[in-house]
DNA sequence: CCGGCCCTAGACCGAATGGTCTAGGGCCGG
DNA sequence: CCGGCCCTAGACCATTCGGTCTAGGGCCGG
């Protein structure tokens, strides 16, 4: 855990605070803080500030969601399985001890209006998302798998929203019996 | 239009603007100039400065979201009448001239970390909201309204964010016409 | 032991942040 | 014509913002 490079330290780190407080709600100062790292080192891994340090950390965090979306539907019978075990694992990455942090696509799509790098790369994650569970649903045979994908990622990113809101797992639980009962 | 007085002014700049860049991500300076004036009208109406803002430009939008899901549920003879309707106007809301704006909760929320009354806020009027539509699916005769409700919030909430993110309405269409067939 | 490279360290910068405070314009009842 | 009130106007403040730049530590091959 502790055999982290400063880069991979700042990225974990602006990751957590992103999505905690949104990528405009965290200067850099406090990241720097909370990873105990001068400012030298951020601008020597991320010569583009902190707008290449949000794209890291976004890039970070989607390959976790996607290797947990992936393992969510191995060995897996049929879609509303994988949903539901998926529902479990997101559920369990937004928690952090006892506080419920945001998708860290969101709080970065809200600075997109004044990144357009952050705004392309978040939808690019988005729709990168809803390929793989489509292709997943494609494979358990669903009959629209784009469209039951897409509705499966807007649901797990309400949920998220609301347990954001509500600090509690509740809505990741409700979805997850809402899936299995279709 | 034109006949508002300055404190209404200020909040409809203000909502517009939260929703576009996220609460943290907008300066006073900002909703000032682009509402045309000084910095003290806004403390003059907002003595509590930027977080009284936030706040009462939430309470407005909240309003504007509540009548929209009544109307939408008025006149209604199956709950997923009324849930097709609440998207298409939900999405109506959304859109801003070809621009996509997100939802004005989710922009309050992710100040919630720093700002609790913000995070408190956000909360009851995702509360209040899930109430209202819990309200229609049981007098609609549904088995389950609440959870019902919070499902369809739910759906409502992750749709807004994929339109903010792609920038079109599809995923409030998709969601509509999924709707409909339940 | 040295020259060079990778990376850390933090002082420093102009601009922008949210917030405070005083001055006064404009309109009202008297 | 005046006293007072509602509200506007914007200068001003300390702090923080993201970003730049120079100095040097530490380690390596030679």
């Amino acid at each position: 855990m502790e055999n982290l490079s400063n880069r991979d330290l700042l990225i974990r780190t602006a990751s957590t605070l992103f999505r905690q407080k949104g990528y405009s709600g965290v200067g850099l100062r406090e990241i720097l803080a909370a990873a105990q790292l001068p400012k030298g080192t951020l601008y020597y891994h991320f010569p583009g500030g902190k707008r290449e340090l949000g794209e890291a950390a976004t890039c970070w965090a989607e390959t976790i969601v996607r290797k947990l979306i992936e393992s969510s539907f191995a060995n897996v019978a049929d879609f509303s399985e994988g949903a539901a075990a998926t529902c479990q694992a997101v559920a369990r990455l937004s928690e952090r001890e006892g506080r419920f942090d945001g998708c860290p696509v969101v709080s970065i799509l809200q600075a997109g209006a004044q990144e357009p790098e952050l705004r392309a790369l978040g939808q690019k994650v988005l729709a990168g998302w809803i390929n793989l569970v489509s292709q997943q649903a494609r494979r358990l045979g669903d009959k629209k798998p784009y469209e039951t994908a897409m509705l499966f990622v807007m649901q797990l990113q309400g949920a998220w929203i609301l347990a954001l809101a509500e600090q509690n797992a509740a809505p990741f639980n409700l979805l997850e019996c809402s899936m299995r009962q279709n």
